[in-house]
DNA sequence: TTGAAAGCGCTAACAT
DNA sequence: ATGTTAGCGCTTTCAA
């Protein structure tokens, strides 16, 4: 069923056809009614494809994104998708693995034959890699946002100001009264998680504390109970944690639970992330929530404005967003003890 | 750059090239190697679109999602990604809102016009919602898998068998020696909050036992803590909870904590999903693991069998996958005061 | 082993 | 308001 065929039963030519299917204002209502009925009646969907390959152009997006099954990245996702169905685009996934020195110039070269009009990328920065990337991008590809990774003056990046996040995190472990304050990280490789672990770092130091004992997670809540552990033994006397995600606080939760460790009145401690569930624990997280469904649509905004270049064309951006601290139990806003 | 810049450049035909690029036989070695190096020179990359049009065959799936955010979505995508990246698919997604008699018609429209060869409906399914969805499907429409939805004749399902999860969630609750099983349900528009309430009610009642209270949650552990609280209220001799998602099981413990109601032994408590951080909830998470990245990798094997149909043409089959149980501390083999 | 011609389904540019 | 022509970038005949 073609365009064609729609041109034939109604005994018009193929571009009155189209001038329907594209709304153009200049068909006569009753030419009008009578392509749209014939379109209706045999269930007739005019090609993207086509329409595509002529008016080069398909409106279309590529996302290459790793770790789907983790919270940020399928929040961010969510973003993603609304933004895009918002703006008439579709959306061409390629999830890549999560770890490891992944190659995605296979994805990057599927992305361009299928001629999007810009990519998303929303895979962890794992640092020296993606400058690599960028630098091996080929010529004729299309705009592309790189997500949580460092700004640079030949793409758009989007991130999440870690660092301001994790200092938010540590002043409040701070005015809480805690004297020894360690840091549970994600995994090195990850820019958020050296940003978090600075942010803590910076705080600390020029609150001239000592900074407690740091260990390396995987971002998992059971890699956060034994990095906890491995805290304890590094240093008794700690008195507040702020870990690099809600999973692994979810982690330093149990081991403290079981433990018998009073949090907060012991320990307190903040996560990262803003997980719904935080709300449920026992006791409820503190954490620093991320803007992450608001970082996938401003990524989708900014593909459609270079590739719909406005009056002003289309600037290559650092947008910043600003995370805030959400205050639960876990690091309540005045400790128990404090109180009157 | 196209084809037919590369042809002149190599001083051969458009023909030459297209051979070259679909790797076939009938091509001398050195001009296939002129070709390849002329296409790595400038970076070409074969239209997918062109291709796409010619063929009448896009090699592109089309997915809708519901509820990305969630765990159970976002680990059946994964699933459908990594199949579909195995098999040289393109993946096109589209979310729909995952609650609201949303009309799902559009989104199936605009997958057709992409022209992709099946869809996966990885959406809830909503009763109704669904069968009428089915109904009204364009003649000409792709193959669909419906994913966690009622078999029918005319498309191939694949679904958790959440009934049988339910019930043997509900025989550990019994076994365990509780009295009184309350169950904690998902809404009951979900396909999947009916069976697993279906399963409780008749395991309870095949055990001769009264059931205890029900409460319905929206899937979040939020309302899994209300929903529990009420449960609290209407009987206070409850001894054991099943709940119908891993999340609402987290509210059950995080009401439970904060009462002193000792887990699991004045209240046996049983999830459903899997999720990972089961295991570092106080206490650990028994629950019902669902295979849903296999769930994703069949539904993308489905299709891609009736795309290029095998000697046994294209069946419509509907595939049942047994979830399993995982026992930890909120519902041990034994209870503590059992033990020797 | 290679090439020429035709056409996939649609729209842009120019008719009328 | 409507039609004609050309062509998007590629593959599929068919011919050499």
């Amino acid at each position: 069923m073609t365009i064609v065929e729609i041109a034939r039963m109604c005994g018009v030519s193929v571009q009155t056809v189209s001038r329907v299917i594209n709304q153009r204002p200049d068909v006569s209502p009753e030419t009008r009614a009578a392509v749209e009925a014939a379109i209706e009646r045999v269930g007739f969907q005019p090609s993207a494809v086509a329409r595509s390959l002529v008016q080069r152009r398909s409106y279309t997006l590529g996302v290459i994104a790793a770790g789907l099954r983790y919270f940020g990245v399928a929040q961010t996702l969510n973003g993603i998708t609304a933004e895009s169905e918002a703006s008439g685009y579709a959306l061409l996934l390629k999830e890549i693995a999560s770890s490891g020195q992944v190659d995605i110039m296979p994805e990057i070269a599927l992305l361009m034959a299928h001629r999007v009009e810009g990519i998303i990328f929303a895979a962890p920065d794992l640092g020296a890699d993606l400058a690599e990337v960028r630098a091996r991008l080929p010529r004729a590809s299309p705009p592309i946002v790189f997500l949580k990774s460092d700004p640079s003056a030949a793409f758009s990046t989007i991130l999440i100001d870690n660092h301001a996040g994790a200092r938010e995190a540590t002043r409040h472990l701070l005015s809480l009264g805690c004297r020894r304050i360690g840091h549970l990280a994600g995994p090195l490789t990850w820019h958020e998680a050296r940003d978090r672990h600075s942010g803590w770092l910076d705080t600390l130091r020029e609150a001239g504390q000592t900074p407690g004992p740091v260990q390396v997670g995987d971002w998992t809540s059971a890699s956060g109970a034994s990095a906890f552990e491995a805290m304890l033994l590094a240093d008794p006397e700690m008195d507040g944690v702020f870990a690099a995600n809600d999973q692994m606080a979810l982690g330093v939760l149990s081991v403290a639970n079981r433990r018998g460790i009073a949090v907060p009145n012991e320990l307190a401690l903040v996560g990262f992330d803003g997980i719904e569930e935080g709300a449920q624990f026992t006791p409820s997280l503190t954490t620093v929530r991320q803007p992450l469904r608001e970082l996938g649509r401003l990524a989708v905004r900014e593909l459609i404005e270079t590739a719909e270049p406005g009056p002003d064309g289309a600037p290559v951006r650092a947008l910043t967003l600003a995370p805030e601290l959400v205050i639960r139990e876990s690091a309540p806003a005045a400790r128990a003890d404090d109180a009157p």
